[in-house]
DNA sequence: CGACCGAGGTTTTACGTATAACGTCTCCAG
DNA sequence: CTGGAGACGTTATACGTAAAACCTCGGTCG
């Protein structure tokens, strides 16, 4: 069959035979999956049945092997861009979240990554518009097509652009009552509140400072209700709200403002977030006062930075990369048509040094 | 102009207006170009100049009016799988980094996708196996046909597939003596690690400990042997090595091993990086001693974790998105035909609170 | 012996876009 | 009144793939 004929030389552009692992020259184009087939002596047709594993049935076993070797002698790669307008669907998500450098989302992304890529599904992100600068449209900027998103609420400003879309929509961290989405994948923050505050009221705290991060979101306005419902059945429970930047010398100058204000000192500092709690750690002791003797402070999160200062934060550890690979399998089920799992993500009260019984007085 | 004509009346596919305002159910597929056409009576071709902004002197102004309004209405989007296949460039690059949960390759990519934004190009990632787990071919886990790559050179297990290929490759942080690259985007490693040792030897120090990744690459090569290069030339100077995984706790535990066995202490630590130097501070802590005042250590990179531990750390500041935009901007370069920029990007020793003169004996 | 069948393919088509090549109509100079 | 020459579009085609529909041929069964 695939010998005896005169036309079964392969066509090789020119001068000599090019060299068969791969190394490619520029200029040369890529091999098509036809070329495969003429490389094998069978159409186009049998090439994509057997690379695409389609073909039990259809094409016998010793066919199947020529096209495979022809295919890897040739260092065929099928072309995407192809694939994806044949079939209408591109296997890829669009994930949008306000900034990488922030680590949650970084690990937030590894773990949508990790889910996708065992489905054979890419991800491509889209730091909204705070973070990276021009671009205003997520879809002109991930240039993919795409066939589903999954969003943080915390970037509030690329959702209007999205809901504008027919694609599915997976929210992360989101308010259940705000629509639009077809999956949603929240964490217990309310419950980790809880945990926190439990934790220091049973050390005898009831003078709070609240640091809250001055970006408003549905996550930060969790915090504060939760707080203040723990305390709200504490007779002498106090607590005071500051809103700070989401960065550390920020965090440190709000906090060192409102220490340094007239009345009564808290005895801890609840913090929205890991990087605010470090801010505040070093506003406490520049006032020359000690973490956690004179002042507890405890964070939200458990990013690497928690176990990287002294003394190691009290906080609540999120599973950020939970929520990714959720969220991803959620828009897999939403895409399939299943239904995407339902219930919020646990939360864990970490317990470190920066918490301590507070002082008498 | 619009009005009058009975044909002017837009083909709305049935039952009522459907809400001009984009707001697609899922079921209806998404509009072509050709719907466009048929909305604003043009052939599709029309369409494709107008929107493509090539119709300057082919197409009237009304006309191409018609057909923005057209496109508006229906919420047309242009099918980027499509525009792919046809023009057989799909401008976006594959950025291949370790992880993003490191904050250096974090603001690379931030750099990176900032340049892409303002060209009109997109940035996919690529987390090397180390991070991400079974996706053993960067191509097929990112699943966005290529124009590009950009690899950090700490991706070294994807590096072997990404060559066997004839996309363009521009390296980051790589040595220059190893071949394959279009373009590279280097940083003065060496001259940060002389501006550190001339620091910390003008402060008297003579014993040092050398922090050094467990895991191996060009920078961290870089490092050592400017740090050793630096050294020669003193008479009584002294450093040893010691490797040490790349977080605050495996960091943590080298330096208290090395710091417990015999022989004379060293005076300071001199780490390739900011995690390190975080569980090097920690380390001395916990054997009762002090930063600065008994042992200094140093960092490098500055990140956001450099300023957040107490001291804050004496390291040596990294340009990550200027890599990550030199890197996009050279790829762009040659894609083009231009010569890329040449030349490595300057660092910056940083003084902050962890480094001191040495101590008297 | 004719109809049917399965194995092992091939031919053909469609996906949505960009653009080269090709009309048509009007106006104006020779 | 003929022949360009714009101005303004249209028709036709190709990109590479997946898959539906269609062929061919030897064997089998009624």
């Amino acid at each position: 069959m695939a010998d005896g004929s005169p036309k079964d030389q392969p066509v090789v552009s020119g001068q000599g035979a090019s060299p068969p692992p791969a190394g490619n020259r520029a200029g040369t184009p890529r091999p098509t999956s036809r070329d495969v087939a003429r490389a094998a002596g069978v159409s186009q047709a049998t090439v994509s049945l057997v690379l695409g594993e389609k073909w039990h049935g259809r094409v016998s076993e010793r066919t199947a092997g020529l096209v495979r070797d022809a295919a890897r002698q040739l260092g065929y790669r099928p072309n995407l861009a192809a694939r994806n307008l044949r079939l209408g669907r591109t296997r890829t998500a669009l994930l949008v979240v306000p900034a990488l450098t922030n680590e949650f989302f970084a690990r937030v992304y590894t773990g949508a990554a990790t889910v996708a890529a065992e489905h054979d599904f890419g991800v491509v992100l889209y730091p909204s518009p705070e973070g990276v600068g021009p671009a205003k449209d997520p879809f002109a900027s991930a240039r993919a097509a795409l066939d589903g998103v999954i969003a943080s609420s915390m970037a509030a400003q690329a959702l209007t652009a999205i809901r504008g879309t027919d694609l599915p929509l997976v929210m992360l961290d989101s308010d259940p009552a705000d629509p639009g989405a077809a999956a949603r994948v929240n964490l217990d923050i309310a419950d980790g509140m809880r945990q926190m505050s439990a934790h220091l009221l049973a050390l005898g705290h009831r003078r709070f400072l609240h640091l809250a991060s001055a970006v408003s979101s549905w996550t930060f306005d969790v915090r504060a209700r939760a707080l203040a419902a723990s305390l709200r059945d504490v007779p002498d429970a106090v607590v005071r709200t500051v809103p700070a930047p989401l960065d550390v010398a920020g965090a440190r100058e709000a906090v060192e403002r409102a220490l340094t204000r007239p009345g009564p000192r808290p005895t801890a500092i609840v913090c929205d977030d890991d990087i605010l709690a470090a801010g505040a750690c070093k506003a406490v002791r520049r006032l020359g006062l000690r973490v956690p003797e004179d002042i507890s402070v405890t964070g939200f999160d458990d990013l690497a930075l928690a176990t990287a200062v002294e003394p190691e934060l009290t906080t609540v550890s999120l599973p950020a990369e939970r929520v990714g690979a959720r969220g991803m399998s959620a828009l897999l089920a939403v895409l399939e048509g299943r239904p995407p799992e339902e219930g919020d993500l646990p939360v864990e009260l970490v317990v470190r040094g920066s918490s301590a019984p507070a002082r008498a007085g």
